[in-house]
DNA sequence: TTTT
DNA sequence: TTTT
């Protein structure tokens, strides 16, 4: 059935990242869209929405993006479940990312730190050659010349 | 910011409908959507999403739609927090549907009794000429000679 | 870059399938979609929206939907030229459906004849046990026991 | 009926402004969206999208894109036909926006002088005090203190 | 060239 | 008629 879902918006703190038992790649974010529309208050402007991508895509977000970063997301609403604590179900609604556009200009997320242990160097060179998986919008000088970034 | 939810899946029961104390209606409802992929297992395999919906539209899903019912939505998704009864936060995640389409042919909706108190009286006779609200997807041979729907 | 559409509406003449040389299964299709707001004279009150869909989805519109169908669309937008008869060049917008969801009761399309010589039967048993594709949103009483889909 | 449609994409030349005799403004623009897929040859590689535009984000987008600006669209689907001037029947298929998102920093658009004689004067001071129509996705050091940027 |  |  048709479940879709399309954001814009701003990452609240940098990404996370794990890997499954079997090293599946899947990393964690929250995205702060800003409303058209404020309160009576001017209060309370933007809603905080969890997304979940996996695989390469993930090492992608975690990589080249980081609090504050502008990106897209095209997914689909999850609901799923889970005991707490004390014993009490509690219901999760999180959007999973099929794809991630990074909306910053390129030279913003060169120096990124945020994951400096991140699996980066070992995703290199498998990548199928019709298959343009730059995440960026936008092209420009690129004023890294040691940028190895892999796409 | 771009925040967009299309969704086509079925009521997991009939919508509620309240009106808020300044007289606004507000219909809340969950929508079962199927996922094209099941588990492993085969289980768990649909996403139930709540939705919210405000004004004419909620009249009309409060109406027309019931148990079961295949509907689909477009509008986004909301984050609110409250606290509840034991002093924790929760976190809310729903979505607001700005306009519900009725999938179910037409004959299928005529005897609702789902809300029979409903305001569906007093809202009659406001329509704006120009706008065709008629949240069906199928006409048909209308074989409810003393139909009175709104639309 | 991010590109989606979703639709739904309904087929304005039956599918059109047809094979490459290499044997990948093309159908085209036209969906009228109905707008919610009609013009000063009531006329001009639909789109009519191209839709191309490749592969396995291709023969499921081509042996399910036929002309009225309600359909759903979900996919993106493709733009391409072609030099027309009179050596002008024509511009061409349409939108490739990653999948395709019908929407109608099952047992509307049970009988359809509308591509009596297709492809069907050859396409059977090779179903991912992981996938489930059965394209329709509506089970119900299964009133065709010599019913043979494929899914 | 459902209609939507979401784009991230590149002003292909600047934004074309006009009035209706009855002083509505529209604009005309082209995205350029370029696909995740690039074709056997690796040319081919974007998507290029009529839009229109109405009313206060048509003067928005006159006054604040220009060509190569990243923008993001909320709209739909339109189609409609004109007779060319060889007495033939042409149709066109294109994007109406709803709302049109800048993806740029901000910075970026301030010295913009694509429309110089632009309205932009005359519809300065008309806001509605609870909408933000702020079409920026970024804030950041405002470095242009005489900016009379109308939100 | 348009559906219900 | 196409953007980076």
């Amino acid at each position: 059935m048709l479940n879709r879902v399309i954001l814009v918006g701003r990452l609240t703190k940098d990404p996370e990242l794990r890997y499954t038992p079997s090293g599946v790649a899947v990393a964690n974010f929250t995205l702060a869209v800003n409303r058209t529309f404020s309160n009576q208050n001017g209060e309370r402007d933007a809603d905080f929405i969890n997304c979940v991508v996996w695989r390469k895509p993930a090492e992608n977000v975690a990589n080249y993006l980081k609090k504050g970063s502008l990106a897209g997301v095209d997914g689909r609403i999850q609901t799923r479940s889970y005991d707490d604590n004390e014993g009490k179900k509690q219901f999760v609604t999180e959007v999973v990312a099929e794809s991630v556009q990074f909306l910053e200009p390129r030279g913003n997320n060169n120096n990124n730190t945020a994951n400096p242990g991140s699996k980066r160097e070992q995703s290199r060179g498998n990548q199928s050659k019709q298959f343009n998986d730059d995440p960026f919008s936008q092209y420009g000088s690129n004023d890294n010349p040691s940028d190895d970034l892999p796409f």
